[in-house]
DNA sequence: TTGTAAGCGTTATCAG
DNA sequence: CTGATAACGCTTACAA
C-alpha cells in the first residue's frame, strides 16, 4: 500500500494560511468569503489535490449523498436481454449524475440478499431508495417509507401500500395494441400473459380483458413469467387448446419472440395466420422474423422519472402518488 | 422527516450496561468478549434495532467497504440487448455480495461523466475500482494504481499499462470458429470486425487474421463497432466488395443478427450459401433465423474473476497480471 | 476481559 | 467575513 497521505482539509488551511472552516466553506460554495481568499484556497487545493472525504462529511451532514437502486435478482430476466433493467439503471444514473449523487445497486434475489439491502436501507446509508418492478407484496418499501427515508417504486406496490411510484401506462398501450387487432379484422385474439405477482403483469392482462370484453370477444388467455422460454411454452398451449386462434398479443417481447418461432415451427405464417403484438420494444423487436409490432415503454425515461420524484422527495417536497409516462404502439410487420 | 433518531453504539452501550468500546468489539465480531456480555450486547442491538453508521465507520477504519464498477456509457451497447455489461455487472454484484460490500456503478460516458468518476475514485471514496471495457487508452486505471489504489480491468488495457486484468480467450475463440468454418468446405471467410479502440475488437480480429492466413485463404474485412446497426451495414458493404463470399464470422451477436438479416434480405441462404458465426451466446443466439452458430463467453464469471481479484488485491495479496476465461463454439444452424 | 480516551476529517455554531 | 471549537459515531491503542 503507497499511502500517499491524502490532504486533508487541515493541509489545504495551512498551505492557503487559514483556518479550515474557511477552506470548508470554499470547497462547498460559499458566497461569503473574499475573493482573493477564495483563489488562494482554490490554489491551495488544486496543488495539493484535495479531495473531500466523504465519510467525514456524511457523518456531520447527516447525508449520504447516494442513492440505492435495488432489483430483484433471481428471476434470470433482470440480466437476460430484456432491456428493461439496464434501461432504468441507465435512466437513473443519468438522473443521479446531473444531481451528483452516487448510484449503489443492489440485487435483491436471494432471502439473504434481501435481508443485506434490508440492513442496508435501513441503516440510513442511503439517502434514498429506488425499487425497480418487485414482485408480490415486498414489505420493504413500506418500512422504508415509515422510517421516513424517501422511496420510489417503478410500478405501483402491491398491496395497496400509499407509496410513491413510477409507471408507464400498461392499460392504454395494451389496449391500444388489442385494438389494432381487432380493427386488422381478427377475432380470436389470445394473451400470453406475464406473471400475476407483478404490476406489469397484472395490468397488461387487465388491459387485454378490458379491450375483448368490450369487443365482445372470448378471452384465450395463457401464462408466462416474461421470459421467451415461457414465451415458448404458453405459446404452445394456446395453440393446443386454441387452434384456431387468429392472434396473440404477448405481454413482453421476449414472450412474442418464442411466439413468433413457435408458431413458425407449427406451419403458421406470421401476421397472414396469426397476428403477433408484443410489449417493450426491445431492440430485438426490429430485428425478428417478421420484425414485431409492439408496445413501447419509456424505459429509460422511467428511470429518470422515478430518480427525480426521489430528489424532491429527498427535498422536502410533495409529489404526486402517481405518476403515469405513455405507451406506444409501434407497428411493424407481425400485426 | 420523522427524524427517528437512531440508536448509537453510545445508546447500545448503555442499555446493555457496558462500555462503547465493548459494544463495538461484539459488534464486529471479536472473540475476546464475555459469552454474557455479548448476549446482552446482541440483545441490545436488536431491541433498539442498532445499525452501524458506515461513515463514522469508514472515517476510522479508511475503508469504504465498496467498489466502483465503472463502465463506458456514450456506447448505446452499454445497455443494448448485449448482455456484456448487464452479465459483468451481475457477476461483481454476486462476488461483492459474498465479500459483504457494496456496489457503486459508475457510468463515465460524457467527458463530465469522466471527470466525476476520476474526483470519486481519486478520491478513495471506495476500496477498489472495476473497469469494464474501456475505449482507447484511459489514463485512468494507471493513475489508481500509482495512488495505490486497487484496479481490475476486464481486457488487456490498452497502451501497455502493467495493470491487472481478466479476459476471455478472444483468440482462441474466434480461432475456433474460422476453423469451423474452414472445417466446412468455407473458402471465402470474411469477418466483421469490432472496434479496434477496444481490445475485445482488436484481438478477435487478430484471431480472424491468424486463423485464415494459416489456411492460406483471403482477408475480407469490414468494420463494425458490436451493434447491430453497424453490422448490417458491414455486411452490405461485404457483400458489394465480395459478393462471393461464403461465410462471415461477426465479432458479436448483434452484428450477426443483423447481418442474418441482411443476408437474407440480399437472397442468400443461411447456411446454404453463407454460413455466419457470432461471439457472445447472447440468449437471443438460440432465437435468430437461422438459430445463431456463436463463440460463448463466460460473462457473468468474468465479472465474479475481476471481483476476486479485486479483493485480494485489496487483501494486499499478489496476483497474475493476467487471467483468461476459456471461450466456448457453440454450434447451431447458422454455420 | 473490559473500560478510557484519543482521534478520524468534516461541518456548523458562535464569537470576534 | 473569518476563526475557534464543538460535535458527528465509531474504532483502537492503552490501561486497568
Amino acid at each position: 500500500m503507497t499511502t500517499a497521505q491524502r490532504p486533508t482539509l487541515e493541509a489545504v488551511a495551512r498551505r492557503a494560511g487559514v483556518s479550515r472552516a474557511t477552506v470548508s466553506r470554499v470547497v462547498n460554495g460559499s458566497t461569503t468569503v473574499a475573493e482573493s481568499i477564495r483563489d488562494a484556497v482554490r490554489r491551495a487545493v488544486e496543488e495539493l489535490g484535495y479531495v473531500p472525504n466523504l465519510a467525514a462529511r456524511s457523518l456531520v451532514t447527516q447525508r449520504t449523498d447516494s442513492v440505492a437502486l435495488v432489483m430483484p435478482e433471481e428471476a434470470t430476466r433482470v440480466f437476460s436481454d430484456d432491456q428493461v433493467f439496464p434501461g432504468i439503471i441507465r435512466g437513473v444514473s443519468q438522473e443521479l449524475e446531473a444531481a451528483d449523487k452516487q448510484l449503489v445497486l443492489m440485487l435483491a434475489g436471494s432471502p439473504a440478499g434481501h435481508q443485506r439491502v434490508e440492513r442496508y436501507t435501513t441503516g440510513r446509508h442511503v439517502d434514498g431508495v429506488l425499487f425497480a418492478s418487485l414482485h408480490g407484496e415486498d414489505p420493504l418499501p413500506g418500512t422504508l417509507a415509515r422510517l421516513g427515508i424517501p422511496v420510489v417504486c417503478s410500478g405501483r406496490p402491491l398491496g395497496g401500500a400509499q407509496l410513491p411510484y413510477v409507471d408507464v401506462d400498461h392499460v392504454g398501450g395494451v389496449s391500444r395494441a388489442v385494438r389494432h387487432l381487432i380493427e386488422g379484422g381478427r377475432r380470436r385474439i389470445a394473451t400470453i400473459a406475464g406473471p400475476q405477482d407483478m404490476v406489469a403483469g397484472i395490468e397488461r392482462l387487465v388491459g387485454y380483458r378490458e379491450t375483448v370484453a368490450d369487443a365482445g370477444l372470448p378471452e384465450l388467455v395463457a401464462f408466462g413469467d416474461f421470459t421467451r422460454e415461457s414465451g415458448g411454452a404458453a405459446m404452445r398451449q394456446l395453440l393446443a387448446e386454441h387452434p384456431d386462434l387468429d392472434a396473440v398479443f404477448a405481454a413482453s417481447d421476449l414472450m412474442a419472440h418464442a411466439a413468433l418461432r413457435t408458431l413458425r415451427e407449427s406451419g403458421r405464417r406470421v401476421p397472414a395466420d396469426v397476428a403477433v403484438i408484443g410489449f417493450d420494444d426491445i431492440e430485438t423487436a426490429a430485428y425478428t422474423e417478421p420484425p414485431l409490432t409492439t408496445v413501447r415503454q419509456p424505459i429509460v425515461e422511467l428511470g429518470r422519472a422515478m430518480t427525480r420524484q426521489l430528489l424532491r422527495i429527498a427535498a422536502g417536497e410533495d409529489v404526486e402518488q402517481a405518476f403515469i409516462l405513455p405507451t406506444e404502439l409501434i407497428v411493424r410487420d407481425s400485426a
